[in-house]
DNA sequence: GTCTATAAAAAGATAGAC
DNA sequence: GTCTATCTTTTTATAGAC
């Protein structure tokens, strides 16, 4: 990110990056403190500050960087599982499932979405940062792909990503309160199961 | 709430608990301190804590009752446009559409929804506070009435209004960040009669 | 660039007078 | 019960040695 040595300053720009990311994580931006960051990454406070300016700049760039990462993963399952498609079902349903189960496995970024939402009001450029809406615009590509085929009844492939969206990610967002609870492999599956049906039965094949 | 001389004991708390709410609402539960809220309901800090314990406590029970004000609003919302039904689309349009601007318009409670997400890790009893799962257990009632009257084609109620709430409040809470974009009234309606439009055609009416 | 030590401010909670 | 004044702890951020 910078002319460095190569030294040991990259392996501690990374260290204080990962410490914040599980400390924010975990305690959220303001019970988080740069004394607790700078122990978990076994520097010192000053370093901190020689690094990333402030704890402001500093926790932007981790939501940035986890924003990355996450939008990476998904496009990546996506791509494999919609790119050609036999059943639709079955297609979206481990599309949907692979995403869920990557997110939920690592928890430190997921439950960084959630502060998101928290911290947006009082950082606005969080708002900048979640312009390009997530998950939506990344399966309405493959969506309108499905209904050209004959394989959907979509008129509009974005709004029925959103609509598949919020009949699978919302309703798991929703019971488990943004991943505060943890929901059980079965009861995912049952959600995302009846998710899709109900998304099939709005939007499928004109020929059933 | 307590043997008082109806003196101005209540006043002072009610002013207190008024307080608070705006408050949190705005800044969140650690950015809003002790003092602010004595400042702004115009008493000494020290009479915040005679009145409330500790500041926790004064933030659950401001959370408990905005959770009972808005559940009281969305059933009396719900029992009005969903008692008597002529047509299906045009009494959940206008039911949804109530609840979405009642409740955009007590912007101080709104906003403490938000709160309930991001201090749920900290504070373990809002999660049996959020137990009774908001709007759906509300709405599944009717639905399962006009299931039985052959308005909708819904062999589990329960699950159609999780679908309904997602469809409807998911993609309003989605767009505007849980509150924190405020929608135009226009872009509100055009999700929301779109997310029905979607809805009734997974749950219509057998007949078509 | 990295550390120790410290400044400066803020916040939760309480003592004691009335 | 209510107020003013205070204690104690914590936090962000910086000064200065190496």
């Amino acid at each position: 990110m910078q002319n460095v040595p190569a030294s040991g300053w990259q392996r501690k720009h990374d260290a204080i990056g990962a410490a914040a990311l599980v400390l924010f994580a975990r305690d959220g931006y303001e019970r988080t403190s740069v004394d607790a960051i700078a122990a978990e990454a076994g520097v010192s406070k000053r370093t901190v500050y020689s690094h990333f300016g402030d704890k402001e700049n500093l926790f932007l760039l981790v939501l940035q960087e986890t924003y990355d990462v996450m939008r990476d993963r998904v496009r990546d399952i996506v791509d494999r599982n919609l790119r050609d498609v036999d059943g639709v079902r079955e297609a979206l349903t481990a599309c949907v499932c692979e995403i869920v189960r990557t997110i939920s496995r690592a928890p430190e970024r997921s439950t960084l979405i959630r502060l998101v939402l928290s911290e947006a009001p009082h950082f606005p450029a969080i708002l900048d940062l979640w312009r390009n809406r997530g998950i939506v615009p990344i399966i309405a590509e493959p969506l309108a792909k499905l209904a050209a085929s004959g394989f959907l009844d979509a008129d509009d492939p974005a709004l029925a990503a959103e609509h598949l969206s919020a009949l699978t990610f919302g309703q798991v967002n929703n019971k488990s309160m943004m991943g505060t609870v943890q929901l059980s492999d079965a009861e995912t599956d049952r959600i995302i199961s009846s998710g899709i049906a109900a998304f099939l039965r709005a939007y499928g094949p004109p020929a059933r």
